[in-house]
DNA sequence: CGTCGGTCGTAC
DNA sequence: GACGTACGACCGACGT
């Protein structure tokens, strides 16, 4: 120990602990005024004061760990101050809502830092302090706030300190910079007053001047003795004329030192934080930072961990697993992509912490099972469908151990299908990110155990112990979290959601996949051939009109091409104003007025359905199955809709007659036909449903055209006398309405003036005046719950309903009108899923589901089964929910997708 | 050489 | 700024 750490040590046990004695109230305020943008929670919470105060809390705690510790807080309603001065603070607005509603939680987070709190009626949080600070004589006080009027309490042991600013004040500092004692700054501030406290002081004296004059005179009280000597007669009469009423503003200045509070400092001793406690409100309130920084670790206990290396312990688990009330399961392998790996290892979890891991396929590994022995015994444990299985993302579980031999039976959850339907709008649903936020537990990573190895990644290679320990954690924390997050299910009206539909569905989707859909190609190739021919004769032709070579895949080397070059006219800029758009509406504009434009469009077209389509499609044919399997992917979209990727099925091309020739190379296998079944107008009919217009209703259920029958009430003509463009524009109508199209958006679609669509729309709530009222239903809920709902429960945030920014505000009120109503079509046609394939799993039937996209499904069928199978998923899909309008499906089969002519 | 934002275009 | 939900190709800037 050298002589300044002796000195430090002397020091510290010369002095007693310091106290320190924060400003609750101040901070409170200053977070919730400092921050401009509004911070919430995903479902709406505010939560910018309770993050300022605890980011505040967690600095000083932080920094200084101190040992004793007050925070204050203003009590509610008036304070002595009013009893003396009626007016005090009465021009000060009330604290708003959204600041109210988080001082509950402020206080919770203060409790559960273990930070002894007080709250005194009748008095400010600056009293208390300046009462503690009076009472703890014996101790050096630190006083924790960013509110100058504290200065006054400054001592020889009193210090200042501002953590935000990191700003220190003490006595020396405050006399070099005032020339004052504190005590003498009530006197500064009864003169000059303070306009939020509603002091007037003396009008005209602001803090310099009222600084002047107490240094000049020592203390309010000589200056009101000796008035006469101030030698500027304005300010002499001013402070005259105020004299009566300055002693009244310096007793409402002064602090005070009565509060009943506690005056042994042991009443201040800093408690361990309760640390559940404290997960749990970061959780709630979203703060991920604070929770990684603040709160340590929950332990998973790796110690219950296994390798089952042997056949007496394949058993003991197989045995272990058949009883088990929910088996957790995870499977690690060769490759992201279920239809193409291979498995390596199985973990399982069957009661919290206790896991194994089973490896199959590791290299140079040891003693280890062969995959033929481990099927054998567990294989039927895991196609027993009595017995529940739970995974994280369990399709893709499911699809590997099928093309295994393995049928898994019995899915009871998923964590990641849970996840989303608490939150389906989070980017974001797998394990890693569910342990940390649910379980405060960070998870070792795939690219943390295959680190060191050279080339791809190989789970293969991993040591087993290692690749244990990872893929027990992945079945326990898979385990554990959906533990955490049934209740909240439950909670939030999802669970039956959740159970009935969404489970389920897992392994229908499942068998999708595995099932494939046959593309032609020999046919892909033909197409690809004939595409390069004829995008190479237009790129020719292009780089003529342009009179120079360039990328015409390129916005921007088109975009100087066409404005710079050529010095056509600018259409509108891009969503983000970079550069002068070039898409199709700009193109079929300037197409008028040079031949470049035209063929760039057909150049775009080509050049789309061969790489998006042709190419994409090509690569994706699996080299076994000469099918493409696409992945449906349930925990995607914010309103409840599956989508669909590598590659998207639920976007081949059907509108133009070239695209069809890509949709025609969709086969049923030899022998079987395509089949397929959509919903007619199910968002249109939701509407009708959720709107309950009388109009709307009894259009749908006299079976009426409803473009025709919208066209007939907006031009209010007869329906029989509904020109093709009439129709066309009412269609273009109905589809604006649901997704809350402005005059501006028809305007632009119909290309007809603004006030011509309004007149549209106009005319369209008048003849349908319940739909108006269903959208200002909707916002209206959306506003006061902060979220809205599918018919079926499903849920979607809309946090963004109460922005000031009107055109953040106004995009969250198309959402929230747009959201129920995809939502609950695609509520129905899960149903309608899971309601066919159990039709057709009883009636013994061949066909087999390929493909949903959004209203319709696509089966593969038996020519022989065609009609049998027709009927039934018709009658399926259209009594899968009782709506007030009738749910029309229109059906037909062919040969090819393209080739399907739909009939009732 | 990989990543990522921007633009464009396909579907419902 | 102005029509909701997706996926994906391509470009080009940027970082390793």
């Amino acid at each position: 120990m050298d002589k300044n750490d002796h000195r430090d040590a002397v020091r510290r046990e010369a002095f007693a602990a310091p106290v320190f004695l924060i400003d609750g109230s101040s901070y409170l305020y200053r977070a919730y005024f400092a921050i401009r943008q509004d911070l919430t929670t995903r479902s709406g919470f505010p939560t910018k004061a309770v993050l300022g105060v605890t980011n505040m809390l967690w600095k000083v705690l932080r920094e200084k760990d101190p040992a004793y510790v007050a925070v204050a807080w203003d009590a509610k309603g008036p304070t002595f101050r009013h009893g003396i001065y009626p007016d005090y603070k009465v021009n000060r607005p009330a604290m708003p809502d959204d600041l109210q509603l988080q001082v509950p939680r402020v206080r919770e987070v203060v409790e559960a830092l273990g930070l002894p709190q007080l709250e005194v009626p009748g008095y400010e949080a600056d009293d208390i302090i300046a009462t503690l600070v009076e009472r703890l004589r014996d101790h050096p006080v630190l006083v924790v706030s960013g509110d100058k009027d504290l200065q006054q309490l400054l001592g020889p042991r009193v210090t200042l300190w501002d953590p935000m600013k990191d700003e220190v004040l003490d006595l020396e500092a405050l006399r070099r910079r005032t020339g004052l004692d504190p005590e003498r700054l009530r006197d500064v501030m009864a003169l000059s007053g303070d306009t939020s406290d509603n002091i007037p002081g003396v009008p005209g004296v602001g803090p310099k001047t009222a600084l002047r004059l107490i240094r000049e005179f020592g203390s309010l009280d000589r200056l009101l003795e000796r008035v006469d000597e101030i030698p500027q007669k304005g300010l002499r009469e001013k402070i005259r004329a105020a004299a009566g009423d300055l002693p009244l503003w310096r007793r409402l200045v002064t602090l005070a030192t009565d509060v009943p509070v506690p005056g042994e400092v042991e009443a201040y001793r800093r408690r361990p934080p309760d640390t559940e406690r404290l997960r749990a409100l970061f959780q709630e309130l979203g703060f991920t930072r604070l929770l990684r920084e603040m709160v340590p670790d929950q332990r998973i206990d790796e110690a219950a961990y296994e390798v089952v290396r042997d056949e007496a312990a394949l058993r003991d688990w197989a045995e272990r697993a058949r009883r088990a009330e929910l088996l957790t399961l995870d499977t690690e392998t060769t490759s992201e992509i279920p239809m193409q790996a291979r498995l390596v290892g199985i973990s399982l979890c069957i009661t919290p912490p206790a896991a194994a891991y089973i490896p199959v396929a590791h290299d140079g590994a040891g003693p280890q099972l062969s995959l033929e022995r481990v099927i054998e015994a567990l294989g039927p444990v895991l196609a027993d469908p009595d017995v529940p299985k739970l995974g994280q993302n369990i399709k893709y579980d499911r699809i590997v151990l099928a093309r295994h031999g393995v049928e898994l039976r019995g899915i009871a959850g998923d964590t990641m299908v849970a996840s989303y339907l608490l939150d389906p709008s989070r980017r974001r649903h797998n394990l890693n990110d569910l342990a940390q936020e649910f379980l405060g537990h960070t998870m070792t990573t795939f690219k943390e155990v295959t680190a060191g190895q050279t080339g791809r990644p190989d789970f293969r290679k991993v040591p087993v112990e290692k690749a244990a320990a990872y893929a027990c954690e992945d079945a326990h924390a898979t385990a554990l979290v959906h533990e955490r997050l049934v209740p909240r299910l439950k909670e939030h009206g999802l669970w039956e959601l959740y159970r009935e539909i969404e489970v389920p569905l897992i392994e229908v989707l499942a068998r999708m996949e595995m099932a494939g859909i046959l593309v032609d190609a020999e046919g892909l190739d033909r197409l690809a051939d004939e595409f390069a021919e004829r995008l190479a004769a237009l790129e020719q032709d292009i780089h003529r009109a342009a009179g120079t070579p360039f990328n015409v895949n390129s916005p921007r080397q088109l975009s100087e091409i066409l404005f710079d070059r050529l010095k056509l006219p600018k259409g509108k800029k891009t969503r983000k104003r970079t550069a002068a758009s070039t898409d199709v509406e700009v193109l079929t504009e300037l197409a008028e007025r040079h031949e470049l434009p035209a063929l760039v469009l057909a150049y775009r077209n080509l050049a789309k359905l061969r790489s998006t389509y042709v190419e994409g499609l090509r690569r994706m044919i699996h080299p076994e199955t000469g099918r493409v399997h696409t992945s449906f992917n349930q925990t995607v979209t914010a309103t409840g809709r599956l989508s669909s990727s590598e590659p998207n099925l639920q976007n081949i091309p059907v509108r133009t007659e070239e695209g069809r020739r890509i949709r025609a190379l969709f086969r049923a296998a030899p022998g079987h036909v395509l089949l397929s079944a959509d919903y007619s107008q199910i968002d249109l009919r939701v509407l009708a449903h959720y709107s309950g217009d009388a109009a709307l209703l009894a259009a749908f259920r006299a079976g009426a055209d409803i473009h025709r029958r919208t066209a007939a009430e907006i031009f209010d003509v007869h329906p029989d006398l509904v020109t093709p463009e009439m129709r066309r524009v009412a269609k273009t109508v109905n589809f604006g309405i649901i997704y809350g199209m402005s005059a501006y958006g028809l305007a632009k679609e119909l290309r007809v003036p603004q006030k011509e669509a309004q007149g549209f729309i106009d005319r369209y709530f008048a003849r349908y005046p319940g739909v108006r009222r269903y959208m200002e239903e909707t916002v209206a809920a959306a506003r006061e719950k902060g979220y809205v709902t599918t018919l079926l429960g499903r849920r979607r945030y809309i946090p963004d309903i109460g922005a000031r920014v009107r055109s953040v505000r106004e995009f969250a009120e198309r959402t929230a009108i747009n959201a129920p109503i995809q939502g609950t079509a695609a509520d129905i046609i899960k149903l309608a899923m899971l309601r066919v394939d159990e039709a057709l799993r009883a009636s013994a039937s061949r066909a087999a589901m390929l493909l949903q996209v959004h209203d319709e499904l696509v089966l593969e069928v038996p020519a022989a089964e065609a009609a049998a199978v027709a009927r039934v998923v018709k009658e399926r899909m259209e009594s899968v929910m009782e709506l007030a309008v009738p749910l029309v499906v229109g059906i037909g089969t062919g040969p090819d997708w393209a080739a399907i002519e739909k009939n009732g």
